[in-house]
DNA sequence: GAAAAATAGTCAGCCGGCTGATCGTTATTC
DNA sequence: GAATAACGATCAGCCGGCTGACTATTTTTC
């Protein structure tokens, strides 16, 4: 395995690592797609374009994401009153609430791993250099801004 | 973004990356998935529930993976005179061709990052003690044998 | 040798990426 | 002010992960 291309190791990784969250989130009835969207709307109610944006996803994707999690009452859709092309994403007393259980799991589970900062900074890296293509946002301005982050 | 959980971090940059591959590899009638089981049989037939152990993925997984290589033309599934529970997979000559043009491809297109040998060691970490509880081969034996493997 | 357990492969159905197309609404342009 | 362009959201349909359930075929056990 050490000799496969670094594209293949970094899907493998990734994979891996999802599925160990898997069980702990689903007993929440919860996803990693929708935990990131939980975090997200710690800025406040946001449009789903803009949710699309920040998680690096494309509008109809994060369409469905927030259809589960309205399914599951973790999220509110509310008409926009100025653009009524807009409906305004909002996180629920319990969304918020699963969200704050769930980004304790989050940090406990991920696995030790040697030369920590190297590897985030390499992914960074990685992030800037393939996203500049498709989302252009002010640079900086992709983490929530009052997210008092949790880094495993 | 600087915030993000590593997680997240690996989810994301794992996406971006297999999306600068898509349209190339599109163009050769390939897939990503499709493209590691070519790889995969460098080593020679091999049947399927082997294969999906070697790429990590679940079994029901592989068979669609192969059901769709078998559709291009690229791959034939044999059934083994010996346990007839078997169909062993084998790479045709227009599969060994288009994973020949593939892998010139794949070296190519991954973004150039800092520290890269240190981004290998941390992911092989990470896929190994993930992946102990679901996947006990011989250590060492996911590589494919006759592997003259490309590193980008 | 017959019954039970394990194995190889598949089907159905879910989630979450993606593209392409469509619809209603807002902005721009003339 | 009307025609056009751009934008927000969604639908349809593909790929590729996953689980759970099922069939056919060994292999093991008694």
């Amino acid at each position: 395995m050490a000799g496969w291309p670094t594209g293949r190791l970094l899907s493998t990784a990734s994979r891996l690592v999802e599925h160990a969250w898997l069980d702990a989130l689903t007993q929440l009835g919860l996803s990693h797609a929708g935990l990131i969207v939980l975090h997200l709307l710690d800025a406040g109610p946001t449009s789903q374009v803009a949710l699309a944006g920040l998680a690096r996803v494309e509008a109809q994707t994060m369409s469905r994401t927030i259809d589960r999690l309205e399914r599951e009452g973790f999220v509110e859709r509310h008409a926009d009153a100025v653009d009524r092309r807009r409906r305004v994403v909002e996180r629920t007393p319990s969304g918020a609430e699963v969200f704050a259980r769930a980004r304790r799991v989050e940090a406990e589970l991920f696995p030790d791993v040697p030369e920590l900062p190297a590897l985030r900074t390499a992914l960074l890296s990685i992030i800037n250099s393939s996203s500049s293509m498709r989302w252009n946002d002010d640079p900086g301005s992709a983490a929530p801004r009052t997210g008092s982050s949790v880094i495993p």
